[in-house]
DNA sequence: CCCTATCTCTACCACTTGGTAAGGAAAGGG
DNA sequence: CCCTTTCCTTACCAAGTGGTAGAGATAGGG
């Protein structure tokens, strides 16, 4: 009873494109317009799905905020407790920067974009920080961690991320294609020095 | 006999405000109307220095890089050979960084317009790239350095910084006050990660 | 004092933007 | 077979965009 069977994929079909462009191209570089054209349909039709242009990127937000939530937590499921599940989760975090660039691309846009979206972002990924942050107090807890401020170690987490991403794309912007090593080499100088920040 | 002197200075307030807007709302999101309404003046106005709005971000993009690349020769020129020179840059960089987001802000807007603008950007940097490189293939020659990739060593130190930006970025957003601690502790984790890659 | 170059203005325009109103097609259950 | 819901369409609009044309003001050199 909570929803009928769509007759139509159009609506995930948006959903997808307007990801991809507003990650590559920016939310205001986009038009409802170009869309329209991408996906072969006319504006209106996006429209009928969603009301207003910032309600699409509303959807586009927490669709992908829930897609990293998920895949985060399967990648931590099938890790023991202690550091392999930290190593676990850059992994995984660094497979999805290098993987899908347009969802690091649209976390700078909302960053960008300020507080109304910015704060919807947060609240998204509010229920993963909880459980990350009470993974790491346990482990502190136990013993196995040395003690230190989860939020701030998460924080570091993605910034290093984010330096990885753009060591990505400079490099293919001056024209050296960049192969996966330098982020494969970044991942391992964070694992080393994350596995020496938090040794007791 | 190069020019007259300008009985205005509003060429320069123009440039100000424009880098200030685009680098900290984007270039899209910043249209002339606003820019002027800011500047106490009309549209026109702007348009009479700059002809069109590409070509106003131009003027920016050409003038913030012969800041950033004046401020890092001068950065060097106080100091010996050897690691106390990259350390140096390291802080100017930084120091940039921290003190005048919107320069940074600036770099990735330019960066995700793509290739008229970004190829600009990249040809005004050239020079700093040359004299760096060179320096550090003649401290390389010298036996000071490890022999490495010096544009790959460029590179890397530029994504830590924008790490390390992101990190002071994303610690506002979830309100916690950054204060000044974590930039300086990155760039003490740059250096020191520097130093032992340098070491022959 | 005039004249030229510098500077800012008013008036206007073609175009694109996000968004509204409303109608028609088509599938599926009754 | 009808009729409701789903889906996509054409037609249209108000507002804002970057940009053009050209006139008026002001200062300084001759």
């Amino acid at each position: 009873m909570t929803g009928v069977a769509p007759r139509s994929d159009t609506r995930d079909r948006v959903l997808d494109a307007a990801l991809l462009a507003f990650g590559t191209h920016g939310f205001d570089a986009t038009s409802l317009d170009q869309l329209a054209v991408e996906l072969g349909v006319r504006k209106q039709t996006i429209l009928y799905y969603f009301p207003s242009k910032n309600e699409l990127l509303d959807a586009v937000v927490d669709r992908s905020a829930t897609e990293i939530a998920a895949e985060l937590e399967a990648s931590i499921g099938g890790a023991g407790p202690g550091f392999d599940r930290i190593e676990n989760i850059v992994r995984t975090v660094f497979r999805v920067a290098v993987r899908r660039p347009e969802l690091l691309g649209l976390l700078r846009e909302v960053s960008r974009l300020g507080p109304p979206i910015a704060s919807r972002l947060i609240e998204d990924f509010e229920p993963l920080v909880q459980r990350a942050t009470a993974f790491l107090e346990a482990e502190m807890d136990a013993g196995r961690f040395r003690r230190s401020d989860p939020r701030l170690l998460l924080v570091s987490v993605y910034s290093t991320v984010v330096g990885a991403a753009t060591e990505v794309e400079v490099l293919r912007a001056v024209g050296i294609e960049p192969s996966l090593r330098s982020a494969v080499q970044r991942r391992r100088e964070l694992i080393t020095f994350l596995r020496s920040a938090l040794a007791p």
